[in-house]
DNA sequence: CTGGATCCTCCTAGATACTG
DNA sequence: CAGTATCTAGGAGGATCCAG
């Protein structure tokens, strides 16, 4: 009998790595890019700045949750500004950031890579569903 | 009394988008590459091949079921091959595809992204604390 | 108009235990 | 060695109501 089971050891590992994993900067941007409303926020506000109501028709489907989620922690790295005219009633307006922009090229690049190369994933799951 | 809620209104926008966004190459890759464990078996898996048990050593923390699902995943979608050699015990190989292989490409492009760019997210991100 | 606060539900990651 | 089967808890996201 060990003096740890399998599932300790994980656990431990687990801890340890998860300490790396979140201080590693490929997997932050990951997981924000992973956030399907970002690349949606960040793809809308491509063409130029939107107000709050704009972006919340622009993006079917979105919940008022989300949407202020989304911006709000987009707002937090810095990829977006938001700007409050106080006005009645009141005005929001947001905008990409230089950084915002410069993401919003990683995104195309990521694009253009899906759009090359969904064919052959699309060929290799009917291969691989017809084959089980 | 509108005949429709907003609710209402967002989840049949949603059911459309949904079909929208699900047939989007840009979204299923981001799906894709959102999953930590993806990324962490291809990054293990692009210095060569690997047994099953070696990248759960390799992979800290990470769950046999975990493991399998996603290289099942991966293989369905011709990231990488998985090669049974019916010895006794079993072997089980996985090795990168030519397509699994340009996709390590393109995580390395994220990766020097993330690693340019985080520190101007996280100065970003000590000025919106220290505001609120 | 632009959200904040609350409740609630579903989904999935992970633990545990077992097998060819 | 390389998985599979089952269960459950926690969190993400939606609905709803309310406010400045």
């Amino acid at each position: 009998m060990p003096t740890q089971t399998a599932a300790q050891r994980r656990e431990q590992a687990r801890v340890e790595y998860d300490a790396f994993i979140r201080s590693c900067p490929t997997n932050q941007l990951l997981d924000r890019l992973s956030d399907k409303w970002v690349s949606l926020v960040v793809a809308a506000l491509s063409t130029g700045p939107m107000r709050y109501s704009a972006l919340g028709r622009r993006i079917a489907g979105v919940s008022p949750k989300m949407l202020t989620q989304t911006l709000r922690a987009l707002e937090r790295d810095g990829i977006l500004v938001r700007t409050v005219t106080p006005s009645v009633p009141v005005r929001v307006d947001y905008e990409l950031t230089q950084l915002g922009r410069s993401l919003a090229v990683l995104l195309t690049a990521v694009k253009d890579w899906a759009e090359h190369h969904i064919e052959e994933v699309h060929e290799a799951r009917d291969r691989y569903d017809a084959a089980n």
